[in-house]
RNA sequence: GGAGAGAUGGCCGAGUAGGUCGAAGGCGCUCGCCUGCUAAGCGAGUAUACUGGGAAACCGGUAUCGAGGGUUCGAAUCCCUCUCUCUCCGCCA
């Protein structure tokens, strides 16, 4: 959420900024709800004001009887003062309406484009293997190694779904362990389990709801929603809190699944891992003061990059530009790993910093010395990684003229130190 | 699911026959004095949001005692609904 009375006072600025997102957008409606809250906010208090003065006058008046024609005044002034409130409740509704569905302005150095074929790419990591056969898909290699079933999951449940089996299950599960260590022992990050399910107000807190609601899946006979992402749970941890400056950054790592509607993906992805409606994920997030954020997003980033470093699996950096980044975001970095199953760079994680935006919904805040006034804090947060993709990096990366897929030797240790599946 | 108790400022904790309560007191914290050493004492200060005025410092208004509604000239205090926490019972991984 931005800041209204920044809007207010820089609406041409904000208008200009936001449709480089390439979005229309149409400031003419906050405006006015804007500049009629305040009027009636002016009128309904200073009658306020006016009742509270006489108020006070009558409850000095020992004989009722004669404070009579002002207790009828007021009695009149406060069906005003009701009216104008109900008013006043309906125009801020309205306003908060405009507030919560309006995106996050893109940060200077977002560089401008329409979509996805405008991101800039920013580094390449690793050689891409030279194989001396075809590379197959990670759905045939799994299928052919029995670890990766999807008839049997589409069984189960439906399309999207996918059951893994013995080394498979293992490879996924050895793969969460990795991440969390990694990024706990080594990157400082403290490890988090929050619920799966969260409430509305903390989908409102991270920017999901209310213009995202079609993508989540949400329970029957309870206001709870099946979390998209960790980031969820994880900034609303602090929502409504006020943090100690000496405490920043904050910095959390959490496992958990995602679940995701993929509503108008129809036909994209259909076969394997890559996109399904529950996949696992490591997440990264944090909170920071604002004159850190893009600094802690650089090695937010390189810390989800390390993962793919020590797996040895080729990527690259990408930066969205402004046509393509999330909703809440000023910046964001995808990191995409090489499929050569696919021949093509795949998004594993995306990076992003939000400022204040995510912050101002869920009002984090913190307070830089006793003498200062509260401030909003910062929040960042990045894949480290999405679990299901790695996988498929891996299976696609390392696999063999023979079916079997090497694993790297980073993750032997978690995995019983087999040193390859088949 | 059943029964009961509770929700007040950074923390603890007063305050229910409605008005002088943004809210006693204590702790904590900040500044000053004193003292002079990692103490005690004394004095002052110490919420947030919105909003009007002002270049600003700042001054004024309104709101906030879990949330929302109601009664009333006026509600932390009365009524209703909801949420959460705790205790006991039941059920359950």
């Amino acid at each position: 959420m931005l800041d209204a009375k920044y809007i207010r006072e820089n609406l041409e600025a904000v208008e200009q900024r936001l449709k480089t997102r390439g979005e229309t957008v149409d400031l003419s409606g906050f405006r006015l709800c804007d500049t009629r809250r305040r009027e009636l906010l002016l009128e309904s208090e200073s009658l306020k004001a006016l009742r509270n003065k006489v108020s006070d006058e009558i409850s000095r008046i020992k004989d009722k009887s004669q404070a009579q024609d002002r207790i009828t005044e007021m009695r009149d002034v406060s069906r005003r003062i009701k009216a104008l409130d109900d008013d006043l409740k309906g125009i801020e509704e309205e306003l908060q309406g405009y507030l919560l569905t309006i995106p996050n302005i893109p940060h200077a150095t977002t560089p401008v484009g329409a979509s996805e074929a405008d991101n800039v790419e920013v580094r390449k990591w690793g050689t891409i293997p030279e194989l001396s056969f075809i590379p197959k898909p990670h759905w045939e290699i799994g299928e052919g190694l029995d670890i990766l079933d999807f008839e049997r999951g589409a069984r189960l449940t439906g399309a999207r779904f996918t059951l893994y089996r013995g080394a498979g299950a293992r490879l996924e599960r050895a793969l969460i362990n990795f991440m969390l260590d990694l990024h706990t022992e080594r990157h400082n990050y403290v490890e988090m389990l929050p619920p799966f399910m969260v409430n509305r107000e903390s989908m409102t807190g991270t920017g999901q709801l209310p213009k995202f609601e079609e993508d989540l899946f949400r329970l029957d006979g309870v206001d709870y929603f099946l979390i998209p992402t960790a980031e969820v749970p994880v900034t609303n941890i602090h929502r409504g809190e006020i943090l100690k400056a000496s405490d920043l950054p904050i910095r959390y790592t959490a496992y958990t699944p995602c679940f995701r509607k993929e509503a108008g993906s129809y036909g994209k992805d259909t076969r394997g891992l890559i996109r399904q409606h529950q996949f696992n994920k490591v997440e990264l997030v944090k909170f920071t003061r604002p004159d850190r954020s893009y600094q802690e997003l650089e090695l937010l980033l390189a810390d989800a990059e390390k993962v793919l470093q020590l797996l040895e699996i080729p990527y690259r950096v990408v930066e969205l530009c402004t046509g393509d980044i999330g909703f809440s975001a000023t910046k964001t970095y995808d990191i995409e790993v090489w499929l050569p199953g696919q021949g093509t760079y795949r998004e594993i994680s995306s990076c992003s910093n939000f400022e204040d935006f995510q912050a101002r919904r869920a009002s984090i805040r913190f307070r830089e010395n006793e003498k200062s006034k509260l401030e909003f804090v910062h929040t960042l947060n990045g894949s480290g990684l999405a679990v299901g993709r790695t996988v498929v990096a891996i299976l696609e990366n390392n696999q063999q003229a023979d079916g079997t897929v090497i694993i790297p030797e980073a993750l032997r240790p978690y995995m019983g130190g087999m040193e390859k599946i088949g």
